[in-house]
DNA sequence: TACAAGTTGTACGCATAGCGTACATAAGAG
DNA sequence: CTCTTATGTACGCTATGCGTACAACTTGTA
């Protein structure tokens, strides 16, 4: 019923914890104990425990016998950002790329098949998706996902692709040799635009950071609609202060470019 | 050695998984097993397993011997956006209201001592401060916090006034019977304003969001610098645009006020 | 009012999950 | 090449956490 316990050094029950704290989405906002055990296929006795446990960490609360999240499991994610230079190395670039392209920009790394945006800037729009820190998206069908994939292991992309290429809209590559090939012209290009693979509508743009060891590390993008902008207008005019951003923000991360000599080098 | 597990029903296991997630912070930010040992007070193996297990949660991840968080971490916090419609109720209106002030707008709720921001429209400034969501501050000295500090319990006040109030800065309220003061005089105007207790600079306004019980459930606020704005300008300026959006989202929430009848009940 | 259906709380004894001590081993530093 | 400091491994024991089984409530229905 568990997952697969089955390795030497895994405890149980920290995977019990998750589970019953991720078990709170959208289906199951204010659930019960009985809903919980169903929903991760414990015990009502485990479940029960775990709840307890969690409450006294501060993590649940309970409103009678119905129980939802705290606002501390949204302080989990803060230990991350602390964490991470980049995100804050990143910020200013991001604000600036938004300034001068007037569209959103974010930076987003992998986590297995996923794009995770892990810092943004967004515009002041009324119709703006809801996208925050944290947000997922299938890494195939995005440009932050590609330049994340196209400089990816090989198994990675092979996981991916052996996890079928879904076509979320009209215009998804879903053929897995195409899709080797989008990631080729990727890495030679040096940057990544999808128009409408994810998302009727949505256009976007995206390039590789690099960190000191030379790495990609996180993909920088920005992104517009169909309404705003063109595929040709971002490759004429959003690609090179695209490239340009995501060169200061790798510059600032410690990466040298071996082809060219940075002229600014400044790390406050 | 650990802290108090002296209770039934509670699982320790969980309790040392989140002690060695949380120890990831600026102080570690790449620690190894040794450092993660010393920083939460349990034996090597312990760490160890608990680490094998995070990593195959996808938690973690291992660099050689350093250990880092990975950007999964972040998706926790998803669970609770996506588990309370407040959230999404609330941005346009936090969006209306940033627009009108041309300051950002944030709502927050109390988790124990501390007000934990759960959205925000941040105003597009090179020096804006880093605040994000789930970003935590104390409740005493803010003006979110105040006002739900004046709607909260008897025990939640006493509780933080006897956990003490530091002076943040030199205008900090720290006097107990000022600070009951204080909070009665929130209650008796419906808004808070806090000027430079928390940090010199900072100016913030707040006001009570309701849901359709009645109960104050979160906080809004607009906050500003003292070279944009002064005291008097947010009273007479920004305190009516905040009361109007803050009775606006906890109509959306359901709350009919009994006091005088609502004209605009807008319900999309 | 009594019954039925669906809850959540509690008890308890067992198995084993997870514990720490102790030792082996690898990687630098001097 | 030894000393130091780190991580990996083994192993036996204990108490931690397990699920079954039952009790106690609550709520809707006959």
């Amino acid at each position: 019923m568990a997952s697969d316990p089955d390795e030497r050094d895994f405890i149980q029950s920290i995977e019990r914890g998750f589970a019953v704290l991720l078990a709170f989405d959208e289906e199951r906002v204010n659930p019960n104990l009985a809903e919980l055990a169903a929903a991760t296929g414990l015990s009502r006795p485990a479940v029960r425990r775990i709840l307890l446990t969690l409450q006294r960490l501060g993590y649940v609360r309970a409103s009678g016998s119905r129980w939802s999240l705290t606002p501390r499991v949204l302080s989990i994610g803060q230990h991350y950002s602390a964490s991470h230079a980049m995100i804050e190395v990143a910020h200013p670039h991001l604000l600036d790329l938004s300034v001068k392209t007037g569209e959103s920009a974010s930076l987003a790394e992998l986590d297995g098949r996923d794009a995770v945006y892990v810092a943004r800037v967004p515009v002041r729009r009324i119709m703006s998706i809801n996208v925050s820190i944290g947000t997922r998206i299938p890494a195939f069908a995005t440009s932050m996902g590609r330049v994340l994939l196209a400089w990816a292991p090989d198994a990675v992309v092979d996981e991916i692709i052996a996890a079928g290429l879904p076509a979320l809209t009209r215009h998804t590559v879903t053929d897995a040799d195409a899709f080797r090939g989008v990631l080729r012209q990727v890495r030679s290009d040096g940057w990544s635009i999808v128009a409408e693979e994810l998302e009727i509508g949505l256009l976007s743009v995206s390039a590789p950071v690099r960190d000191r060891s030379g790495e990609v590390v996180a993909a920088l993008a920005s992104s517009t609609s169909v309404g705003r902008s063109s595929v040709e207008a971002i490759r004429r005019d959003v690609v090179p202060l695209l490239l340009d951003a995501a060169k200061r923000i790798s510059a600032d991360l410690g990466y040298r470019s071996s082809a060219q000599a940075d002229r600014a080098v400044t790390p406050p």
